[in-house]
DNA sequence: TAGATTGTTAATCGATTAACAATC
DNA sequence: TAGATTGTTAATCGATTAACAATC
């Protein structure tokens, strides 16, 4: 069984959706629902959820409950996640304070920066920022697997290498850098500068043409 | 001709990688290079240039300088790109400090908040911050047709529908909210909870299985 | 010239959808 | 029962890659 980022991203989505019916009072969920919701098939629906073996009722559809629940241990919602942030200049610093505290089932244990004595003003959060010497040791004592690095464009590729030696499994990855995924790591891009390219892009051309996919 | 959002993120990043090279001097890159580099195979970047008529030399490779301008262009680089930020919290607020200059060919104009007053402390630049109530006189008066939105989940919805309301033609929406295309507006999704899910996803399930695809 | 690389077409691969039997 | 929705298979669609003729 392959399952795809594009599949987990959809399980995400159809997990906040069905919070939110669930908030209104629904207690089953169709996967005609999902599908308008999402803007694609109601056949994806049910394919994506057969892959996870997440079952329905021939008519009743889905059991909201039951399925938010499948749904947040798939997504590893079930256990505590501690992460740490690696680089806390403006955006790892909005990351640490928008996650101050628990949330969502993420933890940030810790942010780690060259020079911590910098980017504390704009910490405004309990979470200690540790210099970076210190994330070798960090990262073993707490056993920590999974990092989001907001380093400068410079660093991320030895950032990204360290943080692999000392046994980072999952790395988020918000600098300029495309990183590739690696054996022992999995590494998921977010340029924020393509993306906002990508918006010129279509905004230019929508007179022409075009205009596809979302994301 | 159609285009994918995919297609113009690679273009983003052969832009990126081809900068990178010719400040090491490079005179010519090849598809080679550059798929290397992607992680993809050399024959979807020359189809991809070709669908942009980027040409090559057939033994030279493409001519650095040349290809970055092509890029450019079509990512509308040659041109300032005005836009706004609708929601001065932790992240808008990032996004404003981190472009409180024009830089990457993006300006940005002003910031929007409910209530200016209690974000005016995140705010380190020279940018102004508004009241929401002057949204659409701003827009209109500065003619902006980009967006970036950081509200809150819950003012999303209402907020995106002013925005293509007063004339704006592109967002890119870090709220988690997933907001569907609109004939008259592009929008692109940047969903930072679900990409930490799908890190936990992919670590989680690493070792019984797979692993697959980047972004 | 021989060798290397482009540009493009055909083949492959994977993701999505349509369709429908099963059944609640 | 009749009607509606699931679960799954086959069909379709689109994106990527392999292959190779053209040619610098």
């Amino acid at each position: 069984m392959k399952i795809s980022k594009d599949t987990i991203l959809r399980l995400s989505q159809y997990k906040n959706i069905t919070v939110k019916l669930k908030s209104l009072g629904f207690v089953k969920v169709f996967s005609d629902n999902l599908a308008d919701a999402l803007g694609i098939s109601s056949s994806l629906v049910r394919k994506d959820f057969s892959m996870f073996e997440i079952t329905g009722n021939k008519r009743g559809g889905y059991a909201v409950d039951e399925l938010i629940e499948k749904l947040n241990t798939i997504l590893g919602k079930d256990k505590v996640q501690n992460v740490i942030i690696v680089g806390c200049g403006r955006i790892g610093s909005a990351l640490l304070n928008y996650y101050r505290y628990p949330k969502d089932g993420i933890t940030v244990k810790a942010g780690f920066d060259i020079s911590p004595a910098d980017v504390t003003s704009l910490n405004d959060s309990n979470i200690p920022i540790y210099d970076i010497s210190e994330l070798e040791s960090f990262i073993k004592d707490n056993n920590i697997k999974i990092a989001i690095i907001c380093v400068s464009e410079n660093s991320a590729t030895a950032v990204t290498e360290n943080l692999i030696r000392y046994g980072i499994e999952g790395i988020l990855n918000f600098t300029p850098v495309l990183l590739k995924n690696h054996a022992d790591c999995f590494i998921s891009n977010v340029n924020i500068k393509s993306e906002i390219e990508n918006i010129f892009y279509f905004v230019h051309f929508a007179n022409q043409e075009n205009i596809e996919k979302q994301s």
